[in-house]
DNA sequence: AATAAATACGTGACAAGTCATATATTTTCT
DNA sequence: AGAAAATATATGACTTGTCACGTATTTATT
């Protein structure tokens, strides 16, 4: 009984690197490190937020877009940039209107604010990306987006068919 | 200048398709379509949240330990345990005692019922895992693996390390 | 021994995600 | 044309994660 209520320094390092080898645990992990590494960063381009950033940049590359573009692009929640985009646009970084063709839509555009809120944060997050380049070799890179494309692929299953296929089998 | 209000649906995809090799970004999705999975399944698994999951397994695996120790091998902030784990006790998943050789520490254990909601979680989260295995090889496992090590290495950086590295060159 | 520094944990405030539901507008069907 | 279905967006409620700061306890220093 006693026993049982021990700390035991072994086992529970033999625990966490068990854990090391866990994808989903390691995903968790990696990813809040990575949002807080651009959080950083991106307090120095300008102050923006995550969200913010994506939507500058894609902007600036993808041109006027609905709100419905930049979820998708951004592969995220509707919500998240409805949330969002009122306030970028309090801070004249983007402009919004109606869609003339389908009265639903929101066209998005970025304003010369905009314009100059993405360039100063772009060398930044610019030289993120090259800081990673040295990290991986370009076959490296496409390699663990193959992976990665395999891997969402299962977690974007429904729990259901995770859980029907090992009934089956 | 309408030219450039125009929504350009050729250019938005261009960039949705760019967007695709952009590992920061694909981390962030990847990793939210991960949590809703785990969420679903544990839905079905005894009602328990994520944290509560990993902290079950956690302690069925390594036995009493600390917050700190739980925090750890989580890779998370202890504050999410500060937060869950009153509630755990509530629903008697664990019992909580202060630590004997030091009074700073509150030494966690799986009660009965914790043992039994971990029995329950188990067989469910044991399946997705071994789904994951028809997914990738015992190799590209290990090779996915060490990816993530190193790109856990790189977004673990300080800010500054990254901006500066790039002033020097 | 007394003081200073470090550590463990609790808690408030926030960011970034999710979903469900409501509303306005289009599109489709009869 | 009118009714029904689909779609785009807004919004409230929630989870998971972060940090900063406060307090209690332990360890280190003088």
């Amino acid at each position: 009984m006693t026993g049982d209520q021990e700390r035991d320094v072994k086992r529970i390092e033999a625990r966490a690197e068990a854990a090391r080898t866990n994808l989903f645990g390691r995903m968790a992990a990696i990813y809040a490190a990575s949002r807080k590494q651009a959080q950083d960063l991106l307090q120095v381009g300008g102050g923006i937020s995550i969200v913010e950033w994506r939507t500058l940049w894609d902007l600036h590359e993808g041109g006027p877009m609905t709100i419905g573009d930049l979820a998708l692009t951004q592969s995220t929640d509707h919500s998240q940039l409805s949330r969002a985009l009122p306030q970028m646009r309090q801070k004249g970084l983007v402009s919004m209107r109606q869609a003339a063709q389908d009265g639903r839509q929101t066209i998005v555009s970025l304003t010369d604010r905009g314009r100059e809120a993405y360039q100063c944060a772009m060398p930044i997050m610019g030289t993120r990306r090259a800081c990673l380049g040295d990290v991986f070799t370009k076959a490296e890179m496409e390699e663990l987006i193959g992976f990665l494309d395999r891997f969402e692929a299962f977690v974007r299953r429904p729990a259901k068919d995770i859980l029907w296929k090992e009934e089956v089998e």
